[in-house]
DNA sequence: CAAAAATTTGACCGAATGGACAAACGTTAG
DNA sequence: CTAACGTTTGTCCATTCGGTCAAATTTTTG
């Protein structure tokens, strides 16, 4: 006998699909228009339902874009989990880029949400920034200092590396229209991640041999 | 005698100092707010004037933001301009490189409006960026191929490794807050920028050691 | 100084936007 | 079948926003 006690309503089947579909919808629009840029009727209108069926399964518009966040930021974290202590540092470091740049390309609406809320300073989500994600790249610049002390990869400032990754994979997520208008018709195809890809596996390992 | 013919009225002292203080303002709520994001009636409280005032010297918000792009794209440009053929390519590409990083520091709101400008699709800039932007950075593109020729720099793509140096100096404008946070209140201060530059210098020198 | 030109602002307007609400419509368990 | 619950939407509202206008004030010029 499953008694409903008042407090935690249960989540319907319809519910569920519904609020992916809306977030679905929310990624693209917050993405590419901004937090104020986008408006609750045209996130409505791609979800193809309208406005106040919407808020029925959101309390807000903030409410849509927190979820969207908070989501983001696991997926957004989860490469550089992968950055492990075994294997040859180097080669980490490789794979690593290539699992930054496959992101940015496969899902770039997710790397140009973050990167609006950065330009905005962050306001809904330093709190976060400062706490899971400065831990966690301290613990990697850990690892990645042990590298450098053993040899194994030239010594420079671990934390600033990682933001030299970030900054060069994301790039091609956030100002791909400006890579496709330098590069032009012909070589800004498909290609073009895979010409990146080469260039930056060059630049970093290159760069970081030890010497 | 000067006949004041009906079609170009001349630009008062006035005017010209006023539109550089509404600009100056225009900056600051654009860079951190987005186009749609910033008002304008934030701008003319920035600039320390009532709206209507503010409307007497530019036709509208988007008056306002077209005069701003189009002269920031002229400061953009200015560096890559001065990469130069004579002198020695792992100086200059070093050159440039601080170049750019000192622009991070001293013009965060600058690079902060073009990200804002790129990540909504650049809808207002698209030609400028196909044109202006595209023929200068194939014309730096073959430069560098001459060094690659000559076995001065290690051959890679050109296009994408001025990407890559694009990226990483901008990330210190365009992701500030995520910098910050990320150093933590001891390494993040005025130090970050000296700390990024040795660490890309060394990065992209050693990485583009001839080999 | 006074007329003309330039500058400034309070008040106002229409459109867009986030959100509320109650009524209508569907679905499902007993 | 029907009552209860879940879902959907048309309509409405308060606020915000970009922009206008005429009147008031200040600056420039002859």
């Amino acid at each position: 006998m499953t008694v409903q006690t008042a407090a935690p309503r249960r989540r319907t089947r319809i519910q569920i699909e519904k609020r992916e579909l809306i977030l679905e919808a929310a990624l693209e629009v917050f993405s590419t228009h901004g937090y104020r840029g986008a408006t609750v009727d045209q996130i409505a209108e791609a979800a193809g339902m309208s406005k106040p069926n919407l808020l029925y399964y959101f309390k807000g518009k903030e409410d849509i874009h927190t979820t969207l966040i908070s989501r983001l930021l696991e997926t957004w974290l989860a490469p550089l989990k992968e950055l492990d202590d075994i294997g040859d540092p180097l080669t980490e470091l490789r794979s690593y880029i290539r699992r930054k740049l496959e992101m940015a390309r496969d899902y770039p609406r997710e790397s140009r949400l973050f990167a609006n809320e950065m330009l905005q300073g962050a306001p809904r989500i330093t709190p976060m920034l400062e706490g899971e994600l400065k831990t966690l790249v301290d613990e990697k610049a850990e690892v990645i200092k042990g590298w450098m002390r053993a040899g194994k990869v030239a010594r420079t400032d671990p934390w600033h590396l990682i933001f030299a990754i970030w900054a060069t994979t994301q790039h091609y997520a956030d100002f791909d229209v400006q890579v496709r208008a330098v590069l032009g018709p012909d070589r800004g195809g498909d290609g073009r991640f895979e010409d990146a890809a080469r260039m930056l596996e060059q630049l970093f390992v290159d760069g970081l041999k030890p010497r």
